[in-house]
RNA sequence: GCCCAUAUAGCUCAGGGGUAGAGCACUCCCUUGGUAAGGGAGAGGUCGUAAGUUCGAAUCUUACUAUGGGCACCA
C-alpha cells in the first residue's frame, strides 16, 4: 500500500518498485521518472519498495531531480574519462550550485583541450543508454577490490566510511563506482543539456598538504533552453565584472610592479572619495571620533600584540637605516589601543568609539589576488569601540543599526547575518567566552535580528557577527563585521578606572561596515553594472554642443552646473551629436545635456538620462535643481 | 603557495621559423551635423622578461613575472 503526494492510496504487490508506481499512474510519468522518494528518502526507481510508504515520483522538474541529473553527469564524466584515459583514478564527484565536478588523480593533469573529446565521449555514453544498477558489496572485499585495480583513493574513501554503512556500487555498462546514490535508471535519462566548463587543480580532501588532483567542472540542466539561459547568465555577469568596467570607465589599474595594489585614476578616486565622505559623515553622526595612526610601526608592538607570531607571514616589513625592523601595518587595532592608552580613562568616558580609514598592507598569497576584491593594499573603514563588558550588548546594537542603515542607503536591501562562536583553538577562559557570546546574542535578540549560526567560526579572540549583503544579481558578499575581543586589551593593557576606583580591562569591539573601500567599490561597480547613482558617478553630467555656435552657451551652462556643486564636463568637439551621445553613454555618464541654437535661445538644455532614449527640454535652473537634488549624498 | 590557461599598438583582438596586422582610440585635414559611430590622411609595437634551440625566434623549448579560472588561504 503506497500513499501518493495527493493523498490517494494504491495497492501494490510486495517488491514493487518506483517504476511500477510511476507506470501505474501514467506512461508520461514513467518516462519522466528519475527516482522515487520513499517516506522522504530518495531512492533508485528500480529498488523494491518493501513496506507501506508515502511515495513521490521525482522527475527533473523537482530540484532533487535536477540534482540527480547533475550527479549522474558527474558519473558519466568519470566513465568517459576512464574510457579515454586508462589509468586515471576516480575520487569524488559531487553536485554543486549550477553543476557538478569530478576530481581525478592522474600524473598528467587534464588540459582545456581534453574537454571536447571527453564531452564527446559523454554524449556517446548517454546515447548508449546504459542501465544503471545498484549493488551492495562487502566492505572488506570492496576495499581489496578497489585497491587491486589501482583505485587507492576509492579504497581510502571506503575505509573512512562509518562501520555498518552499506557499501553500494553503481554500475553503468562496464563501468562502476562507489556511490551512495541514488541514480537515474539509465544514462540515457541524462539528456543533452550539459557542458564541460573548465579544468582546475584541487587538493585531495581540500588539504594543501595532500596531492593535487585534476578537477573537471561541468554544468547540467533539464534541457537545452535552461543550459543556454545559464550560459547567458554567466555572460551577463562577466559584463559587470569590475575589472572590465574599471578599465572601460578608467577607474583604476593594476600593474606588474605592484601586484594587488590598485592605482586609482581620477574617475575611480572620485567614487572612492564620495564613499569615504559618506561613511565619515555617518560615523561622526554615529558617535565616532576619527583618528589616524602610523603606517610603519616597530616590530616590538606587533610582537606584543601577537600579530608577529600569528600573522607574520602576511606582514610586509622593512629594515631602517638604524637597523630597526618596522612593520607596514596589516591592521589598525594595536595602534588604536595606543591612542586609547595614551590617556587615563574613567568608566564615564566609555564607550569610546575610534574610527580610522586605515590603510593596510598584507602580503596575500599570489593565487588569492583578484581585482579589487582581494588586494594587498587596502583601506578599511575600521573602528574600535572601547567599552565595559556591560556595554557590549548596547554597542553591538547601535553598531548593527548603523550598518543596516548604511547598507540600505547604499542600495543593498537584503542582508544576512552570521553569528560565529568560539573556535576550537582560542584564547581566553570559557567563562569569558560565555559572557561575550551571551552579550552578542542578547544584542541580536533585542534587535530582533535573525542570524545564521556559524559554530566554531569565531575569531580566536572572540565571537563575531558577519554581515553578508546580496547584490543586484543575487551574489553574496561578506562585508561588515563586529568582533568582540578580550584578548588584545589584555595583551596591550587597555584599561579604565571603574566605579570602584580600580583598574579594569576594557573590552574592544572591532568593527567595519564596508570592510575595505577597494573591495566595496568593486562590489558597487558590479552591483550597479558601472552605472553609479548620481552621487557616486565620477562625471555627473556632460554638456554637449550640436554645433560650435553653441560653445559659449555650453560653457555658461557648464559653469552654472559646476557652481551648483555638480561634477560636469563640456564636450565642444567637432563631432556629430550622435557620436557624442554614444560616447558619453558608453562612458555611463548619468546625464547628457545637449545644447544647440534652440536651447541657447530659450535658456534651456535638452536632458537625456543614461538608459533612456528620451530627452526632455528644461530650463537651466530646473536642470540644476533636478540634478543637484539627485546628486545629494544619501542619509541627509 | 599549488594545477591549468593566457601575455602582440592606449583598448579589443587576428596572425605565426624569414625581421609585424585589423577595428576602435590618438594627431592632422575636410565636414557645423539635433540625441548611440560623417569622410580622408597620418603617427603608433625590440610581440611580458631572460636564457636556449636555429643561418634566422614575435612564432619552438625552458625559467621567471603578471593576469585569468580553480584549489588552498582570507587573521
Amino acid at each position: 500500500m503506497v500513499t501518493l503526494p495527493d493523498g490517494s492510496k494504491r495497492e501494490f504487490a510486495t517488491g514493487a518498485t518506483g517504476e511500477d508506481v510511476a507506470g501505474s499512474i501514467g506512461p508520461g510519468l514513467l518516462k519522466a521518472a528519475l527516482a522515487v522518494k520513499v517516506n522522504g528518502e530518495l531512492r533508485d526507481l528500480k529498488r523494491p519498495i518493501d513496506q507501506d510508504a508515502d511515495i513521490a515520483i521525482i522527475t527533473a522538474r523537482e530540484n532533487e531531480g535536477l540534482e540527480l541529473l547533475r550527479h549522474d553527469a558527474a558519473h558519466v564524466l568519470a566513465e568517459a574519462v576512464q574510457e579515454l584515459f586508462p589509468g586515471t583514478q576516480v575520487t569524488i564527484g559531487p553536485v554543486i550550485e549550477d553543476g557538478f565536478f569530478y576530481d581525478f588523480a592522474r600524473d598528467e593533469p587534464f588540459r582545456v583541450d581534453d574537454l571536447a573529446a571527453i564531452e564527446e565521449k559523454m554524449r556517446e555514453i548517454v546515447a548508449r543508454d546504459e542501465p544503471i544498477t545498484r549493488e551492495v558489496w562487502d566492505r572488506g572485499e570492496a576495499i581489496d577490490h578497489f585497491r587491486s585495480i589501482g583505485e587507492t583513493y576509492k579504497a581510502e574513501i571506503i575505509e573512512d566510511l562509518p562501520e555498518g554503512e552499506p557499501i553500494t556500487i553503481y554500475r553503468q555498462g562496464k563501468w562502476y563506482d562507489l556511490c551512495r546514490g541514488p541514480h537515474l535508471p539509465s544514462t540515457g535519462k541524462l539528456g543533452d543539456a550539459f557542458k564541460l566548463l573548465k579544468v582546475a587543480g584541487a587538493y585531495w580532501r581540500g588539504d594543501s598538504r595532500n596531492a593535487m588532483l585534476s578537477r573537471i567542472y561541468g554544468t547540467c540542466w533539464r534541457d537545452k533552453k535552461e543550459l543556454k539561459a545559464y550560459l547567458h547568465r554567466i555572460e551577463e555577469a562577466e559584463k559587470r565584472d569590475h575589472r572590465k568596467l574599471g578599465k572601460e570607465l578608467a577607474l583604476f589599474h593594476f600593474q606588474e610592479e605592484a601586484p594587488g595594489m590598485p592605482f586609482w585614476h581620477p574617475n575611480g578616486w572620485t567614487v572612492y572619495q564620495q564613499l569615504e565622505a559618506y561613511i565619515r559623515k555617518k560615523q561622526i553622526k554615529g558617535g565616532y571620533q576619527e583618528i589616524r595612526t602610523p603606517q610603519l610601526v616597530d616590530r616590538s608592538l606587533w610582537e606584543k600584540s601577537g600579530h608577529w607570531e600569528k600573522f607574520g607571514e602576511h606582514i610586509y616589513s622593512a629594515i631602517t637605516a638604524d637597523e630597526k625592523q618596522v612593520a607596514i601595518k596589516p591592521m589598525n587595532c594595536p595602534c588604536h589601543v595606543q591612542v586609547f592608552n595614551h590617556h587615563l580613562h574613567s568608566y564615564r568616558d566609555l564607550p569610546l568609539r575610534y574610527a580610522e580609514f586605515g590603510s593596510c598592507h598584507r602580503y596575500e598569497p599570489s593565487g588569492a589576488l583578484h581585482g579589487l576584491m582581494r588586494v594587498r593594499a587596502f583601506t578599511q573603514d575600521d573602528g574600535h569601540i572601547f567599552c565595559t563588558r556591560d556595554q557590549i550588548t548596547s554597542e553591538a546594537e547601535i553598531f548593527t543599526r548603523l550598518l543596516f542603515e548604511i547598507y540600505r542607503e547604499l542600495g543593498f536591501e537584503q542582508v544576512r547575518v552570521k553569528f560565529s562562536d568560539r573556535p576550537e583553538i582560542r584564547a581566553g577562559a570559557d567563562d569569558v567566552w560565555d559572557q561575550a557570546e551571551t552579550a552578542l546574542k542578547e544584542a541580536c535578540e533585542q534587535m530582533g535580528l535573525e542570524f545564521e549560526y556559524n559554530p566554531g567560526e569565531g575569531a580566536f579572540y572572540g565571537p563575531k557577527l558577519e554581515f553578508v549583503l546580496t547584490d543586484a544579481i543575487g551574489r553574496d558578499w561578506q562585508c561588515g563585521t563586529l568582533q568582540v575581543d578580550f584578548i588584545l586589551p589584555a595583551r596591550l593593557d587597555a584599561t579604565y578606572i571603574g566605579e570602584d576606583g580600580n583598574r579594569h580591562q576594557a573590552v574592544m569591539l572591532h568593527r567595519a561596515i564596508l570592510g575595505s573601500f577597494e573591495r566595496f567599490i568593486g562590489i558597487l561597480i558590479e552591483h550597479h553594472a558601472g552605472r553609479f547613482p548620481l552621487w557616486l558617478a565620477p562625471t555627473q553630467a556632460v554638456v554637449a554642443t550640436i554645433t560650435s555656435d553653441g560653445d559659449d552657451y555650453a560653457n555658461k551652462v557648464s559653469e552654472q552646473l559646476g557652481a551648483a556643486g555638480l561634477r560636469v564636463t563640456t564636450d565642444l568637439r567637432n563631432e556629430k551629436i550622435n557620436y557624442k551621445v554614444r560616447e558619453h553613454s558608453l562612458a555611463k555618464v548619468p546625464a547628457i545635456l545637449v545644447v544647440g541654437s534652440r536651447e541657447a535661445g530659450e535658456g534651456t538644455v535638452s536632458m537625456r538620462r543614461l538608459g533612456s532614449r528620451d530627452q526632455k527640454t528644461v530650463q537651466i535652473d530646473e536642470a540644476i535643481r533636478l540634478l543637484a537634488a539627485e546628486a545629494k549624498m544619501p542619509g541627509g
